[in-house]
Parts: structure tokens; sequence; C-alpha cells
RNA sequence: GCUGCCGUAGCUCAGGGGUAGAGCACGUCCUUGGUAAGGACGGGGUCGUAGGUUCAAUUCCUAUCGGCAGCACCA
């Protein structure tokens, strides 16, 4: 059908990226415009992108556009190549495991899967093989080709090939759609494509990387699909660096290094929970402490709201009959003839899995007046959550979890001004931990939601609102609201380039009136008040191990649970070593002391390793003159300083980013 | 929760049907040395837990708990 819609077409302009325009009498392919162009780009050519929308090199271009050739040297390669690589390796894995299925295999970042439907488990073994014949069907270059099928027919073909997954598909497009079906060999797979020319243009710089189990569309009542993990790159130099950086990411690794520098750890009887060594908490609550001046000076009120509290609540707020299986649930027996929760029935609590209903509870006491708000308030409250057990992860995903929560109780006009004030706090925040905001979303309503859609629409404008007079682009994240309401996620970049989403701002309608939340406004009637539920780092848990991998657990001054340690060169300087300690510690600094009777090499070698700031050595001549000699980690040279003044430099330096007004 | 892999000394790991080994760490002694490991000796493990198979299990099997990767979930 494209052939006959080619006949009958007319002149056809297109544009190139450098403004000039190519005419033709009719419609040409990718290829015969690139080729019009230069030989050279015509043998570079591997797709060509038609007003922004990549296309097969061999498909008739019908109508005027703005055009673009895409060679290897365009980043747009990546996407064809690793899609390409992904058929490949389709198709290599049918060859070799005859009555392997396929299903799909769609690009993601930085690689690609594939997944397959086999009885048999395929193991890390199998890869070599499977590289191997990868290799052999890029060496026999075969031809992409794209046909446009009739649906039915399709259908009908994937049935009768024993491809059921991809018959399912074929089948669940409506019903007058035609599909696309690439032939490479004599191997077709349904695909949307684009691809390149042919499988020789991947090149060699792929690597098959993880195996995993995945359901099949995504859905956990489905059956269990096999997935094969690739990455692939333009060349060899490009492949090296992304390995390289997957080890990189291996030695951030948080848990590593929270048992390396000795900060937390985890055990089996408390799966899920965290026990905070000294020096992980110390770090913990130097960046709790910081949060709550941060709050304290933008107007919030700090409270803190009981753990154990009546299932009526939870069932108010809706988490009972929403989230009831994640919960820690207790439930207590009448006792002494008392009953338990009333009718003789045992009482039923929870162990509260956020901090919401209980704020509303301190709310509610006492009556609210317009003149009241708006009431920020905040907690630095232990949360629990029963996480499924797979879910778990260091301290990225604990069962017990404290967040830099607060809930702003405002008037629907407050929404913005609030919104915006927050936005201001939460950059500010980012900043001073070393981060800068990568990214923000607004998720819209999900199908589990609460509240009329009045509401909801109410909500969610209010946020589009705030965003854009907080001058903060977004994109949107559809259905991945709060079930009570609409949320701005904000997401920040770590210094290997992953992104966090950390904060939030969620509107909230529906929680005031679930729990029965009023204030007097000025006509003295009752109103609900809006909730504004916001967090600036999220999960404190999480946002401590964000902060590990980010800093390879080298952080700044005011985070590091030791600044300095106090070494001897000979016990000879004990006496004096004593006197500097005290000094720095007077000062306000966290301080240690390494008398040991070790050579000075290895006590610096020691706390380099624990990644302590500040190394000071006192010998015979410093505790002569009064001074101490100042050792970076990572510096090389030493610095003579009187102690009086390292004292006071030290101290400075070690002032959190919000207190440091000299620095 | 699902799929796969894993669980040996405080840590990192080797081993393997006949009741265990290295390095680091730890302890003692010697060493008092100016910016990334001074030396000697020594202590330390019912091989995650419970069953089963076997003359014999840490090793094989099953279950369970926990971990890892991914999926699903994430108020």
């Amino acid at each position: 059908m494209e052939h006959a819609s080619r006949a009958a077409s007319s002149p056809l302009r297109l544009t190139l990226p450098d403004g000039s325009v190519k005419e033709f009498s009719g419609p040409v392919t990718g290829l015969e415009l690139a080729a019009s162009i230069g030989k050279g780009l015509a043998a570079a050519a591997l797709a060509v992108k038609l007003d922004g929308e990549m296309r097969d090199l061999m498909r008739p271009i019908e109508h005027d556009a703005r055009v673009e050739i895409v060679t290897r040297k365009s980043p747009d390669a990546l996407e064809l190549i690793r899609h390409d690589t992904a058929h490949v390796l389709a198709e290599a894995v049918q060859e070799l495991f005859p009555g392997t299925q396929v299903t799909i295999g769609p690009n993601i970042e930085n690689g690609f899967y594939y997944d397959f439907a086999r009885d048999q488990p395929f193991s890390l073994d199998d890869f070599p093989k499977i590289e191997d014949k990868m290799r052999a069907i890029i060496a026999r270059d075969e031809k992409l080709v794209r046909e446009v099928w009739n649906r039915d027919e399709a259908v009908e073909y994937f049935k009768n090939t024993g491809e059921n997954y991809k018959a399912e598909i074929v089948h669940d497009l409506p019903a007058n759609e035609d599909v696309t079906v690439y032939t490479q060999g004599t191997w077709k797979d349904l695909c949307r494509g684009p691809h390149m020319p042919s499988t020789g243009k991947i090149g060699t710089a792929f690597k098959l990387l993880k195996l995993a189990g995945a359901y099949w569309r995504g859905d956990s009542k489905n059956p269990m699909l096999q997935r094969i993990y690739g990455t692939a790159w333009r060349d060899e130099k490009e492949l090296n660096a992304y390995l390289t950086m997957i080890e990189e990411a291996e030695k951030r690794d948080h848990r590593k290094i929270g048992k390396e520098l000795d900060l937390f750890h985890f055990q089996d009887e408390a799966a899920g929970s965290v026990f905070w060594h000294p020096k992980g908490w110390t770090l913990y609550r130097a960046l709790e402490n910081y949060v709550r001046r941060r709050l304290d000076k933008s107007g919030y009120v700090e409270v803190l709201a009981p753990q154990l509290i009546d299932s009526s609540i939870f069932k108010a707020s809706g988490h009972w009959d929403l989230y009831g299986d994640n919960m820690f649930k207790i439930t207590v027996p009448p006792r002494n003839g008392e009953s338990g929760g009333g009718d003789g029935e045992p009482k039923q609590i929870g162990l509260k899995p956020m901090n919401c209903p209980g704020h509303v509870q301190i709310f509610k006491q006492g009556i609210k007046s317009y003149r009241d708000l708006p009431i920020r308030m905040a907690e630095f409250g232990m949360c629990h959550r029963n996480e499924a057990h797979g879910a778990l992860h260091g301290l990225m995903r604990v069962r017990q979890f404290v967040t830099d929560d607060a809930h702003i109780f405002c008037t629907e006009d407050q929404i913005q001004s609030e919104s915006v004030a927050f936005c201001e706090l939460l950059r500010s925040a980012y900043t001073d931990l070393g981060f800068e905001i990568a990214r923000v979303r607004l998720a819209d309503r999900p199908e589990k939601r609460v509240g009329s859609d009045a509401v909801w629409d109410k909500s969610e404008q209010a946020l589009h609102r705030a965003l854009k007079s907080a001058n903060l682009p977004y994109d949107m994240n559809p259905g991945d609201g709060a079930f009570y309401g609409p949320k701005i996620e904000f997401y920040l970049r770590d210094a290997i380039g992953r992104e966090w989403q950390c904060g939030t701002l969620q509107v909230d309608f529906n929680m005031p009136e679930r729990l029965d939340a009023t204030y007097i406004g000025e006509d003295g009637q009752k109103h609900r008040p809006v909730m504004l539920h916001r967090a600036i780092l999220g999960s404190m848990h999480r946002f401590i191990g964000i902060l590990v991998e980010h800093y390879v657990g080298k952080f700044p001054l005011w985070l590091a649970p030791i600044h300095a340690v106090i070494c001897t060169i000979t016990n000879d300087a004990d006496g004096y070593a004593q006197e500097v300690y005290q000094t720095l510690s007077d000062a306000g600094l966290r301080v240690q002391m390494d008398t040991r009777p070790e050579k000075i090499n290895a006590k610096i070698r020691d706390h380099s390793l624990q990644k302590i700031p500040l190394i000071l050595v006192v010998g015979k001549k410093e505790a002569d003159a009064k001074t101490v000699a100042l050792r970076r980690l990572d510096g090389e040279a030493q610095d003579i300083m009187p102690l009086a003044e390292a004292a006071r430099k030290l101290a400075q330096e070690a002032l959190p980013p919000d207190m440091n007004h000299a620095g």
C-alpha cells in the first residue's frame, strides 16, 4: 500500500538540519535522500529522522518534513544499535534454544533487555555461547526488512509458529490496525521499529550483563519470563567506559561502605531495620539537625505523634483498607476482664506507616481559626511498613524509617504561596547537600484513589500552577499520584549521574475530609483545611544511603562523623595530643586521638581508609611550638599552624552550610 | 511476594561425603618510627537454622530464615 501512495504523490520538499531544502519529484527513501547529499553519507546512514521521529532508511518519505540523516556519530544511533542488538539476541537465543518463545525486547537506559519464555532456566554460562551466536548473526549482515501485515494474518502467523506471546500482543491491538514485522535473514519479529538497514551495522560493542525473572506484561499474576539484560554502544571505547561506570557504582555501594566505615549494620533478626553505629548515628543526627534548623527558620513547628494508633484512625484515613497488607498490625486481647476494644473484642492497633493521620489529630485539638493558618507541622518520628521481602535493599528500602515529613494545613488560597516557598526551600537544601534538582515530575490521579474527580481536578491544577510560579520545568508522570492526591516528585542527580526521587509535594483535599479536620473561617463557619504533604529528603535512611554513594563515604566536613583524628608521632607527644584534643573538642569539633605505638605511616593509612577528613599530626616539634601539622584527606601537603588558629579555622569550616555565614 | 543465585572466623573469601583454611582484623610481646601497612607469637568457626539421605553431612536433598540481582510493590 505504501507503493500505491508513492506513485500518487506530488513534489516533495525536505528541509535539512542546516536549513537548506531538497526538492524531489515524488517520494524518496531516506537512503535516496542521503545519496543525493553525498555518497559517504549514504554509506554511513543508519536511519532518518522525520520531524524528530526516527524512521527506517528504506521507508519512503511522502510528506514535506524536516529531515535529518542519522549516522553512527549521532547520539540517536545508540537507540537503533540497542534495539537491533535486542533483535539479534532474540534470534540467537531461538537458534540456540529451539522452542523458546520471544516476547518483548525494548531499549532501556544504557542498553536493552529481551524477555523469553522457556521452561528451562538460562544460566550465565550460556552467555558466551549466545554472544558468539550474536556475533555470527552480525557477521552475516542480515538485512532488516520492514513489512506491513494485516493484524489477523499476523495473529495467525505467530500462532502457527508457536509464538503465543507475540500472538497475544498483536491480538490486543485494535482490530483494524496493521502491524509491522521485521525480517532479518529467516527470522521474523513483530516490531514497531525503526531498525538499521542490516545487522552488520550493530558493530561489536555489546555485552550481555544480567539474567533475571520478569513477569509477562509486568503483572505479578502472569507467568514469569526470563529476562536477559545487555548493553550496546557505538564503539568499544564507549562500552568499556560504561562497564567501568558499573564497577564505580559497585565500589560506591552504601552497604559496603557502611560496613567499612562502621556506620551501621543489618542482621537477620531485624530484617529491613538498621542498627546505627555511633559514627552512622552521628551522621544521621547532623543531617536531621540540619533539616530541623531549616524547618525552624521556615516557620514550621515540630511534633511527635504516637507510633501505636488504633485501627479506627487508619480505617478512617483509608490506609487500613488500601495498604493494610503492608502495615504492622497488633491485636491486643482483652485482659483481666477489661475489654481490648469494646464489645469484648480484641483491639486492633496499627504501627503508624506514615505521619499524616497523627498530625491531623494534633491539628484537631482545640479550635483552629483561619488566622492560625498555615500550620506547618513537621515530625521526625519512626514509621513502619512491612515491605515485601524482595523490596528490601540496604538503607534504600527498609521497614523502619524516618522521613523529614511535614504537613502544611492551609486554605486553598495559600496552596500557591506555600508550594512556591517549599520549592525554594527544597532547592536550597539540595544545594547545601551537594546536589541539584535533576528533574521534576507531576504525578496525577492513580486508579486506586479516594475523593471525587472534581477535587482531583482542583488539586492537580493547584500543582500545575505552583510549578509554573516556582519556575520549575517539569513533565508528567501519569497515574502515579498518592491515593489521596496528586504529587510533585523532585529528583536529584548524584555524582555518577543517577537520578533519585527524594523530595515530594502533595496536595490533599481528602485526608482533612476523611479525618474531619476543620478551621473557622472569616465568615465564622467551619471550613476544611487543605493539607500539603511534603518532604525534602524523603526517607532519612534512604537519603543517607544516597549521600554515602554520592560522596563514596568522603562526606563534607559538616556531615563527617569524625572531623579529625590526632595522631602522635611517638608516645612522648601523648600529653600534648591530649591538649590538642581538648582544644578542638571545646571548639565544637568531633575529634579522636590515636596514640597507638604505631608508625605514623600506619596511622595515616588507617585513618585515610576510614575517610577521616582531617588528620592532625603532633610530635615533639608541634608540642614545643604549640602547633599542629594538618593533613587533609587525599591531600599531599601538610599545613603547620598554631593550635589555637587551627581550632578556630577548622571549627568554622565544620559548620553546617546554613550556619556558615563567614565561609 | 515471584524467579534465579548465595549463606564457611569480626571482615573479604578459598575449600569440599571422613567434623576446616588464607589475608586483614583482634590479643600478647618487641619496636617510639615525621605523613598510606614495622616484626614475632597467639586466640578464634557445632560451615545460617531444622529435618532427611548415608556407616559418616559443613559438603547431597527438602523446608525455613536471611542476603544478592531483577520483577512486582512503594501511602
